[in-house]
DNA sequence: CTCTATTTTATCAAAATTTATCAAAAAATG
DNA sequence: CATTTTTTGATAAATTTTGATAAAATAGAG
């Protein structure tokens, strides 16, 4: 099997989840299969695109017929790890830790809350998506009892280090970060993160760019 | 005047949040001038790569000195457009709609929240970062009285085309996508997603890939 | 004021990524 | 059953992005 032998770059493992979307979407309305092409026009990439970054996990097309969607979508689904049940933590019960909580879909994919933990006193005790939250303080047994495979980091900018640095301690090997900051972490522990606010400024870049663009006569004079 | 001649590339603009955020930080540490070489060490870059970076925009710099971290800050808040006051609003009070709503930087940065819609009664009339929840239906005289800028859309996966048809009609530019899915949209109008499942996708696919890849060799690669 | 150490800017080379091309295989057609 | 059409996978070409370095400019020391 050459499936694990060369390293796939970053730039095309971003785009298997956004793959594995619109193949899931396809299985329910009963596709069975698709081409290249037909993906691409949907997805808004180019045919090529798509065969080459498929082809970089294995041959699964099959020439002049093109792709089984349930069978690249099984193939897809196993090679992002999505064959395996992972265990999580929420550390931070405000908003952001509520609403993925409840976010129904990482349940549905095999990703199972096991804790939310939170330090303010009004918020431990209360139920947030079926668990019951409980005090930092806990987290180290909790952890030593749990076989935790994801931490999700919805906290402060303040404390994100600190707490990320307690949760490696304890040997969580994978982070989901909310909060808006970069984390350091020992080797061997992968960060993702999720920055609301990088995400909005490109959005405010893009839209001062198409102003100026359009006018005709930028008077842009700054010294 | 070359500043905004040549057009500078999505993947640079990616990196100017990330600027702008250290370079705040250095800020508040009153740290007056660094060089690309510390920066490139505090932000896990390169030196020559921060160096294009900041020269596609425009001569920061000086030779022999490095950059002024105020003068340079300034700078890129005002690349990204936050010189510029923005009106938003967000549909869907559910418990992302609640995080953003609460999210201080925003407002902090100019992103000001003038509403907060959504269709639940139960959420209607509930106040939420501040605004009070309209429904859906006074969407429409509202954007028409208030020059909103963005939308930030917090709204399931099954009604996210659609409200984003609404809020386009309505002459919305910009949307700040929190729904898990793409969003087709009218020339002109700019949208960037922020994918939770999609960023926790990598996250477990980086999971697996470092299991397996250790399980025989144990040899580890860094970025 | 001159000299040296820094550090940017500009340029070029290298690496990575995307797109295009095409032979080979499979399916569809008649 | 031969022929045409479709479509992949592999390779090549083009483009983009990154990294390295020489040239130019500046600060600071003496």
């Amino acid at each position: 099997m050459h499936r694990f032998s060369k390293k796939v770059s970053m730039t095309v493992v971003k785009r298997l989840p956004k793959y594995y979307q619109y193949l899931t979407d396809l299985q329910l309305n009963d596709i069975e299969k698709i081409s290249s092409r037909e993906l691409a026009s949907l997805m808004g990439l180019t045919a090529s695109q798509i065969r080459q970054d498929l082809n970089s996990f294995g041959g699964y097309g099959q020439q002049g017929y093109g792709y089984n969607v349930s069978e690249l979508r099984n193939a897809i689904k196993d090679i992002l790890g999505l064959d395996y049940e992972y265990s999580c933590i929420i550390i931070g019960a405000g908003n952001m830790g509520h609403a993925i909580a409840n976010y129904e879909r990482f349940r549905r994919e095999g990703i199972i809350l096991k804790g939310v933990f939170d330090v303010d006193p009004l918020r431990i005790g209360t139920v947030v998506g079926s668990v019951v939250v409980k005090h930092m303080d806990e987290l180290e047994e909790f952890v030593s009892q749990n076989e935790i495979d994801v931490c999700i980091l919805c906290v402060p900018r303040e404390v994100g280090q600190q707490i990320a640095n307690q949760v490696t301690s304890f040997g969580i090997q994978g982070i989901l970060n909310f909060s808006p900051m970069d984390l350091e972490v020992p080797k061997g522990v992968e960060v993702e993160n999720v920055n609301i606010t990088d995400s909005l400024f490109t959005l405010t870049y893009r839209l001062k760019d198409y102003k100026i663009s359009t006018e005709d006569n930028p008077e842009t004079s700054d010294d």
